[in-house]
RNA sequence: GGAUCUUUAGCUCAGUUGGCUAGAGCGUACGAUUCACAUUCGUAAGGUCACAGGUUCGAGCCCUGUAAGAUCCACCA
């Protein structure tokens, strides 16, 4: 195959994808054992009882109703990258695919389109709408697995698992079950997170709080002799109020617990209660007390048997008030009720505040507290197992801290409501009894047929529930589904062995795995958990329609290529934190790929025409040199991959292969040329550029001439064997080329200027190569005759052979090096004077203090001479 | 009110048990060009590591405090 002579992504990225998909080297096989650490024979185990075959992951499922954004682009960088890097070392690596029925989202978008044909949903039925909803998202799917492609992610794709999946379905109702028989799941008449808009119930997790504007309005509550003045921002709901309370502690109304008030504009008589909640300092210290729309209140209700009175409806508007005020809205009826207590007389004045309001997270519609029925989990069992899991250090997060904020978080959960009231997600297996002369009988019991609206059990007629779960509830199940786990099977994919997501799903869904994981299977669901921060734009904003500040990773994927993106999105990112994103790291990781495309294609050309028959050695120091590069490469590339540092991972491989690699020992192989080395060399990198590269890496493979197979299934390098006296002689002469190179720039004119020695071995033997390097236009020994500029090198006797005058131009350039180095020097110096530095700190590092003085004395002596001379 | 995080070059970020003469990418300036690559090559400029104390032979890193910014949880009659 021919090399193409530029790097065009799009030109091969889908081909090769399908060979990969095709080949079927992106699922799990428990066939292949991990190669060693250093072609040595020892085993690449790991410790904390990970299964050294195998490494599992599963991917947060996509919304399969959607396109990727953004932050899926990231996640699949990170997510790919660790199982790209796991299977070249030989694991077994299963990376799960799936997608999400995003029940909330899509159904928000269902709904939409609907009300915009004109219908609403209680025209239809569960069954209808779920149905109607399951064909709109069949349409829409597709999209998402198609960007997953295009993005690299080297997924399972057999084991694609949908969140209504059958399996999903059985799992999250064998758990439901389990929970409702160990007595952790209850039905409870609370007050519920409700959305008017939407007419659905949220977990508290689920709401917005936001600070706003509002009034604070202070009503008198009279009584005989007097009046009790309350302060409130709802004046509304006052006809819902059953109590006004006072602390037990305030003197002022001592004397009036336990007695009565009229209620304005009605006659209802409520009684004053004593309650920690009512704070003296605040407003009047008196507060109204409506059990049945305010969460505070109805604790307040619950401690002192305080009767419920619902006064707005599911969809905003007043009930149960006296007729004036019926099925107005909660708004219109604020305003009535405002006039009416000014008329009677009651106003006791306004002012501003400013208070925090909860609001629905996807439409903004102000949450009503509302009395409900609803299913819900106690908690605190799930909690204290995952606490007591977490303390135990069974799971590793990245960053460290989050481990901290979810116990935190874990300690102060409430119990979970899990009903939702809408048609689009997995159905609440649970039928409630309509024979009502069957009193034995049990008032729920749980049934997975919930396909059918009614059953018959016993000869007991019970009827549906027709809520559904909230989604967390079966995600929670996530990877204990995607890996098949099941009861008293071994199972070397669970737990997974790390949970990558987004820091912002650590409470409603890592939390929740956590608790489920160890519920069902007794165990943690994962060994680690890397989170990662929001991509922001440029200006670390965050990325929103209405700014018009979005970036879509699809277009740069197409403008750039996969690999480009990936190496971008990468760069500059670290666990947990939201961090900026650019267009220009994108750039750079593109650059990078057309570098290492110019790189093998080089390389390709020299091997075919150099003689390549014999075994690969290394013949001079440039090569010893690039071998200890890459060793140190790959361990450190593998070190960051342990800790999760991506960013550092690549910025290893920019700088070896562009600084070390391409500028360096390419240029030194245009002197001498090792071909089996060059092969050897290349393979490597390209193989270590793999998990972050995936496409142009193979692109290349499958374009030289010598290789085999895919690189997807190739393994990772062993170390490369070096003389490292040659290695370091190397670097000795790379800091001769840049001593030259710089002098060359500091000599006025612009010109080439020959390079003379005397007695050095080390120019003289590679004077081709140090040629070549530094761009001096001959070399030769000066007979010990020197003449010209003399190079400020401690060790070495060059000189750049030029004329009296444009020595004497060059004074300027020297004085300041002289200064320079003077500092360096006088800063060592002040260390040594040190007595206690020479004393306390490591022999080693006083050495080579010691040394850098000598040096650096050395060559200012020589400078300063040299300027004489001048 | 409680908690967590951030502050290092013009911008975005590294800096792993304290050893630093503080790095990278991008940007900037100057120079190169028949060479695998202008998506290139070379050279350079640019930093009181937010501030103030402390520990230490030695602090970007550890401790205390301050300031600014971000996020989360709870509360807000």
């Amino acid at each position: 195959m021919k090399f193409a002579s530029s790097y065009e992504p799009g030109g091969f990225e889908p081909d090769i994808y399908a060979s990969w998909e095709a080949s079927g080297v992106f699922e799990p096989s428990m066939t292949t054992m991990p190669v060693d650490d250093d072609g040595n024979g020892v085993d690449d185990r790991t410790e904390g009882g990970d299964d050294p075959r195998t490494y599992s992951i599963v991917m947060p499922p996509p919304n399969a109703n959607g396109n990727l954004h953004i932050g899926h682009g990231l996640t699949i960088a990170l997510e790919d990258s660790l199982t790209r890097f796991y299977r070249l070392k030989g694991r077994s690596t299963w990376y799960v695919p799936g997608a999400d029925h995003a029940g909330f989202e899509t159904w928000v978008v269902y709904e939409r389109n609907l009300e915009k044909d004109g219908h609403t949903r209680f025209e239809y039925s569960r069954d209808e709408l779920y149905a109607r909803v399951w064909d709109f998202v069949a349409e829409q799917r597709g999209n998402m697995e198609l960007q997953l492609r295009a993005l690299g992610a080297s997924c399972s794709w057999k084991d694609l698992t949908f969140t209504l999946d059958e399996n999903v379905v059985d799992r999250v109702y064998k758990t439901f079950e389990k929970m409702w028989k160990d007595g952790m799941i209850y039905r409870g008449e609370k007050l519920v997170n409700f959305c008017p808009k939407h007419q659905t119930a949220f977990a508290d997790i689920e709401v917005e709080h936001q600070d706003e504007e509002g009034h604070l309005w202070d009503i008198a509550y009279q009584y005989d002799g007097g009046e009790i003045v309350v302060s409130t921002t709802r004046p509304e709901t006052l006809f819902g109020d059953t109590a006004v309370a006072v602390n037990p502690n305030d003197e002022r109304y001592t004397d009036l617990v336990g007695k009565t008030v009229r209620l304005p504009l009605t006659d209802r008589e409520i009684p004053v209660v004593a309650d920690e909640h009512a704070d003296m300092e605040f407003g009047t210290g008196a507060v109204k007390i409506t059990p049945a729309h305010d969460f505070d209140d109805f604790e307040v209700g619950e401690r002192h048997n305080l009767p419920r009175i619902q006064v707005i409806s599911e969809d905003g508007h007043m009930i149960n008030v006296p007729e004036k005020y019926e099925g107005l809205t909660k708004e219109e009826c604020r305003k009535v009720v405002l006039k009416d207590l000014e008329k009677a007389g009651l106003s006791r004045g306004e002012k501003k505040i400013s208070h925090s309001v909860a609001h629905c997270y996807k439409c903004g519609t102000v949450i009503e507290p509302t009395l409900k029925e609803q299913w819900f989990i106690d908690v605190k069992k799930l909690a204290a197992v995952a606490i007591e899991h977490l303390e135990n250090d069974e799971i590793k997060f990245h960053p460290e801290n989050k481990k901290k904020v979810l116990i935190n978080y874990l300690k102060n959960l409430k119990d979970w409501n899990i009903s939702r009231q809408i048609p689009w997600g997995i159905a609440i297996p649970m039928f409630r009894k309509v024979d009502d002369s069957a009193t034995d009988e049990p008032d729920w019991i749980f049934d997975a047929r919930t396909h059918l609206r009614t059953i018959e059990v016993g000869g007991v007629r019970y009827e549906r529930d027709e809520d559904t779960f909230d989604t967390w509830f079966s995600s929670s199940h996530w990877p204990i589904i995607c890996t098949n786990w099941l009861e008293g099977n071994e199972n070397p994919y669970y737990p997974l062995n790390v949970m990558e997501t987004g820091a912002d799903i650590l409470f409603a869904w890592v939390a929740r795995m956590i608790m489920m994981g160890l519920y069902v299977t007794g165990e943690v669901p994962f060994r680690e958990v890397y989170l990662h921060g929001l991509v922001l734009d440029e200006h670390g904003k965050k990325m929103s329609k209405s700014k018009g500040n979005v970036i879509n990773p699809v277009e740069l994927v197409s403008k750039y290529g996969s690999d480009a993106f990936r190496m971008g999105i990468l760069r500059g990112r670290s666990a947990g934190m939201n961090q900026a994103f650019s267009e220009q790291s994108v750039v750079a990781g593109r650059n990078l790929c057309n570098k290492l495309w110019n790189i093998s294609r080089y390389i390709q050309g020299l091997v075919d025409e150099v003689d390549d028959t014999g075994g690969c050695f290394t013949n001079n120091m440039g090569e010893d040199w690039i071998c200890r590069e890459i060793n140190n490469c790959r361990e450190q590339v593998e070190r960051c991959m342990k800790e999760y540092r991506f960013a550092e991972a690549v910025e290893i491989l920019h700088s070896t292969i562009w600084d070390k690699y391409a500028d360096w020992f390419i240029e030194s192989q245009k002197i001498y040329r090792n071909a089996p080395l060059l092969k050897k060399t290349l393979e490597n990198i390209l193989i270590m550029l793999h998990p972050f590269a995936p496409f142009v890496t193979e692109a290349i493979w499958q374009n030289l001439s010598w290789t085999e197979g895919l690189i997807v299934a190739q393994k990772w390098p062993s170390k490369l064997k070096f003389d490292p006296i040659s290695a370091v002689s190397f670097e000795k002469l790379m800091s001769i080329v840049v001593e030259v190179r710089g002098t060359l720039q500091a000599i006025p004119g612009g010109k080439k200027w020959p390079l003379l020695y005397d007695n050095d071995s080390l120019i003289e033997d590679n004077s081709l190569l140090v040629k070549q390097l530094s761009g001096v236009s001959g070399i030769s020994s000066c007979q010990g005759n020197p003449r010209g500029i003399r190079l400020a090198l401690a060790n070495q006797e060059l000189y750049l052979d030029v004329p009296e005058d444009v020595v004497a131009a060059y004074r300027d350039s020297l004085t300041e090096r002289i200064l320079s180095v003077g500092k360096e020097l006088d800063a060592l110096n002040a260390r040594m004077m040190n007595p206690n530095y020479v004393d306390k700190a490591p022999a080693e590092l006083v050495k080579e203090t010691r040394d850098g003085i000598t040096e650096k004395t050395a060559l200012i002596e020589r400078l300063k001479k040299e300027l004489e001379v001048i």
